[in-house]
DNA sequence: TATTAGCACTCAATGAGGTAGAGTGCTAAC
DNA sequence: GTTAGCACTCTACCTCATTGAGTGCTAATA
């Protein structure tokens, strides 16, 4: 891994120096550039004799003997973890963003979608978030109703104003009095929590006490449980996936297109992301971090949010590694907080 | 518009062979190809001459001087009507489609998302489904259930399997009984089709009933009327919209990434696809002809599904205007066939 | 010993010139 | 009416030379 202490004091301001630049202009960065802009009174030889160290040690690397030096995922992850001022937002992307998050959205996945389209329109990147993973004590309530004479509709509502629900057809007439009694037994299995382990035996069980076909049981509790596993399953909110096509390194059609296609995987990205992030803690998987091939250009940073230690979803942006790291992460931070409010709004203080 | 008998015999031959090449080939089409590979008779000469009439009448152009031909936009026109042949699926195809419907699916709106993943696969275009608009004489049940002391969840059932609902929150404590009453007046309001016009002065008349403040009566009716406003709102499923960067005319990277964002815009593309198609006729939109200036290359072809007259839906195709026009004809054709049977076992015999 | 000026060298990018080939339009002959 | 033939046009492609940004190395300097 990276030998913290590697790099002195001067190597530390070139390589910043460096990656800022290149961020900013996208072109391999040279020697006289660094000489010129930054103030370190030094001349472009020494800094060429300094960028050779650097990109002996894996930082930085040439793409062509006579280029400029762009960073390598190596120097990028100095970057981040060592080098990376991040300043708080301009106060006027502030007022942008609150505006923006303004209007008061009672459904919670709107939320997430308008956080989501928020996060790309500051960044320029492709945003993520995965709502949190709720977990079965949240749910407030079960309800079987009688639609009509053949079909049965299960409602399953939790905490934040999610509701799901599953409709049943069958060819059994079902009485009033019996539907109210799978309904306490679905409800007592919730407080029991163990749902999941709904079988055959059990539906047969009830069979005894109300008098209707096992089948029929067991298709209601099992669209319970069908319920209950998608309220525990979270969304993913991409927006601003063709953002990557404005920048240039991505100018190759083929693997643009490659990279649209990955985007569009879900269940990939949520794999992504679903990143080990401690506490409040920014996640950075720069480049060929990301196990995936078609990845190897691309970066993405995650963090939580959400109440403390309940139930936290993750937030994100990917892009090309040539991100300007610090701006993303920044704007996720006021975002998140954000986002943070209107969650305990919704949520109130729901265990 | 194209005089229908502006074109004698021979030069329809031509013009379908030039088209029908270059919609194979993307490349401009030549005197000799034509020549050689329709057996015609004819030297290249006469072709030639043929051809320079074709172009004055604005059926074909050259991209310059010594190149051959290309269809114009009326040339496609002259084309899908009257020279086009559509022959049915090949064999392998159908089979691979019915695979892909296979999977009995109970909500109707996974099905037209089924559909459209498979019309996109198929074709190599981007697929576009408008779920059917449904009236509200569709609806079945409306349903106020009690979440907690302060919650109220608004249910409406719709055939199909469409289920709706929105979750009120308010302060005040709501008995059962009112509750009921309310959920009465909501049904009745719906037999009467006249939910639509609720108004303060309604609420305050049935507050003279119950006792409920007038807010929270207005507040539930209000949702009732969400719902059902939801209901009769079209969903628009588009699939494979990357697949437009396989074809070359859209290899230059800023008219690719126009025309991807011009596909996220889905109110554009409901709009572009809400055609006044006839029963069962395809509709054809191409190049400029859609209004739009983005998709002065890209065509549509439209045809509606759904059972007959009742509540029907739109299904089409959005391609390069150089697309395989015949191949997604029948491609639609015969999902539209498999659909449509899906739709009567979900529907049944609803009025 | 650290820094730097100077210089030879490398390589991508750019543009000019030249060629090949596909295709046309026109003319004259069939 | 059809077509062979030919001059012409224009793009695509190749090659070659030039430019300029940037490097590494060496020798001189502080």
């Amino acid at each position: 891994m990276v030998w913290e202490n590697e790099l002195n004091e001067r190597k530390r301001t070139i390589l910043k120096s460096i990656i800022d630049n290149y961020i900013e202009s996208a072109q391999p960065v040279g020697s006289r550039t660094i000489a010129r802009k930054h103030e370190l009174g030094l001349g472009s030889a020494t800094i060429r004799n300094e960028m050779a160290d650097l990109e002996e040690l894996g930082y930085i690397t040439q793409p062509h003997t006579s280029a400029g030096r762009i960073p390598s995922d190596k120097g990028y992850r100095f970057y981040v973890d060592n080098l990376m001022q991040v300043q708080s937002l301009a106060q006027d992307e502030m007022i942008r963003i609150r505006k923006a998050m303004d209007e008061r959205i009672e459904e919670i996945n709107r939320l997430f979608r308008k956080a989501s389209i928020i996060i790309s329109n500051i960044t320029g990147y492709t945003s993520v978030v995965v709502s949190p993973q709720l977990s079965r004590t949240r749910i407030k309530s079960i309800q079987l109703l009688k639609i009509d004479e053949k079909s049965i509709l299960v409602v399953v509502v939790a905490g934040g104003g999610i509701v799901k629900n599953k409709l049943i057809s069958h060819n059994q007439v079902v009485e009033d009095a019996h539907l109210a009694k799978l309904n306490q037994a679905a409800n007592l299995f919730l407080a029991d929590k163990s749902i999941g382990q709904l079988t055959m035996p059990v539906a047969v069980d009830l069979q005894r006490e109300i008098n209707m076909p096992a089948e029929v049981i067991l298709a209601i509790l099992e669209s319970v449980d069908e319920c209950i596993k998608k309220i525990e399953t979270t969304d993913i909110y991409l927006e601003g996936i063709t953002n990557i096509l404005n920048y240039p390194e991505f100018s190759d059609l083929i693997k643009a297109r490659e990279i649209l296609d990955l985007l569009n995987e879900e269940e990939i990205i949520t794999g992504l992301v679903r990143s080990v992030t401690k506490d409040k803690q920014f996640d950075f998987k720069i480049g060929s971090e990301n196990q995936i091939d078609e990845m190897k250009d691309l970066s993405i940073i995650t963090t939580v949010y959400g109440r403390e230690g309940k139930d936290v979803g993750t937030i994100g942006v990917i892009g090309p590694t040539r991100m300007a790291y610090s701006k993303v992460v920044s704007s996720i931070k006021y975002i998140r907080e954000l986002l943070n409010k209107e969650i305990i709004r919704l949520f109130g203080d729901d265990p």
